[in-house]
DNA sequence: ATTATGATTATTGGATCCAAAGTAAAGGCT
DNA sequence: AGCCTTTACTTTGGATCCAATAATCATAAT
């Protein structure tokens, strides 16, 4: 696994979620290495790791094609995620949190907490939530001791549309994103809550339902007309 | 994505699973290479993929080598499959059964029927059980209308104590094995009853615990001293 | 004696070559 | 004219070669 080994599979991956390629659309080794500036080998290699992650599947016999994503792949891909981390949110209620982790969730709930404070988004502010975002979720799926849950999670955010930080969308319309954040802010408060008191099946059901914002939220956030 | 290739990686994913390579050690692409008499390009490819699957992970900078997985690996796991099953149950009970899909599952529940009945089992009936077990289980998951799922499934099992069918271990205690799966089908039955009749959350409910079967009835199952 | 630095070795990554398999096209036969 | 067969070409899979890098070992210096 080198740099270039890496890179390729990453920048597959981007123009693959970018839509550099058709969906169905057939990937030859000789052209997308042509493309990337490689020899096929990394490319052979890349194309086995995207077909696991689900980026890619074989397409009849021969090579692979870019697999097409219709709007119940996305609804699904979303609930696993929410499953999975709901999974992880109960099995870590019932363990009981370790002090240090109740610690490390606590700061970026505060941290949270101050960027909805100040009650506007501006532009900087995005990065700034995706941190701390993946911070929470990342240190609840990686305090169950065990990576099993950590790793089907990860493995279903290879698709583009699942992954967890992917809740911003809309860059131009930053009251609505910013009621979406609020919103996850509570949840995540939430979560720790219940998290903190034990509550697994309440913890459970929170992150499931946090999962959902970045779904069908956006329609109920909108103006009243 | 030859025969030789499919054979290498499920060879070494066979050989894996069998304990073939302690767990922990480190893989060298020439050793496998030889051992399994094809050149280093198919093992590097099968390298990739048994990554992606979780049963090798990286050792440190460079190659790869034996995930070990814990007791606490074991359970997430098996817990893995029950939320994602469970996804699929409550999905499917809420989208509403297809009548074809209803028969189907039905044909294999009465099958499961037959086999119980008899009230013994016998050592021919435990790949029977696989097969309708197979086929129950792959039905639901199959017929929610996307694949997002199911490759989720698929993923998981590739870890081999995660797999659905992994539930018959004790060949040797036939008696306890046929509660156990008096047990299982007790489940099928429920959760096509709560399928047909729209009981989604049940549904999944029901799944979840189908799925620790496996897992921890054995001392229940015991006969009491 | 211990550590650091250099050299040697082992192993992986990338490129290229060859073979095999599939696909498409062209030509012949009915 | 249509269909089948054969041939040529495209593309992938496997093997090998070379280069780069990490690991190990040895030697020397503090």
């Amino acid at each position: 696994m080198s740099n270039n080994d890496k890179s390729v599979i990453s920048r597959l991956r981007k123009l693959i979620s970018e839509g550099a390629y058709a969906p169905g659309e057939r990937l030859g080794e000789v052209a997308v290495a042509e493309q990337l500036g490689v020899s096929r080998t990394p490319v052979r290699l890349a194309f086995r790791t995207l077909e696991q992650e689900g980026l890619l599947q074989q397409a009849g016999k021969r090579g692979f094609m870019v697999r097409e994503f219709t709007q119940a792949d996305v609804h699904c891909a979303v609930e696993v995620r929410g499953v999975l981390e709901g999974l992880a949110a109960r099995r870590l209620a019932e363990q009981g949190l370790p002090p240090s982790v109740h610690k490390e969730l606590n700061f970026w709930i505060q941290k949270g907490k101050k960027l909805i404070a100040k009650g506007y988004l501006v532009e900087a502010d995005i990065n700034q939530w995706s941190e701390l975002n993946a911070h929470f979720h990342g240190i609840i799926i990686n305090s169950i001791g065990s990576g099993v849950v950590a790793d089907a999670i990860a493995r279903n955010n290879h698709l583009p549309f699942a992954a967890a930080d992917s809740i911003i969308i809309d860059r131009d319309d930053l009251e609505r994103e910013f009621k979406k954040l609020q919103l996850a802010q509570l949840h995540h408060e939430l979560i720790f809550q219940s998290l903190s008191q034990g509550e697994g099946a309440r913890a459970e059901m929170l992150m499931r339902e946090h999962a959902l914002i970045g779904l069908r939220y956006p329609e109920l956030l909108a103006d009243a007309e």
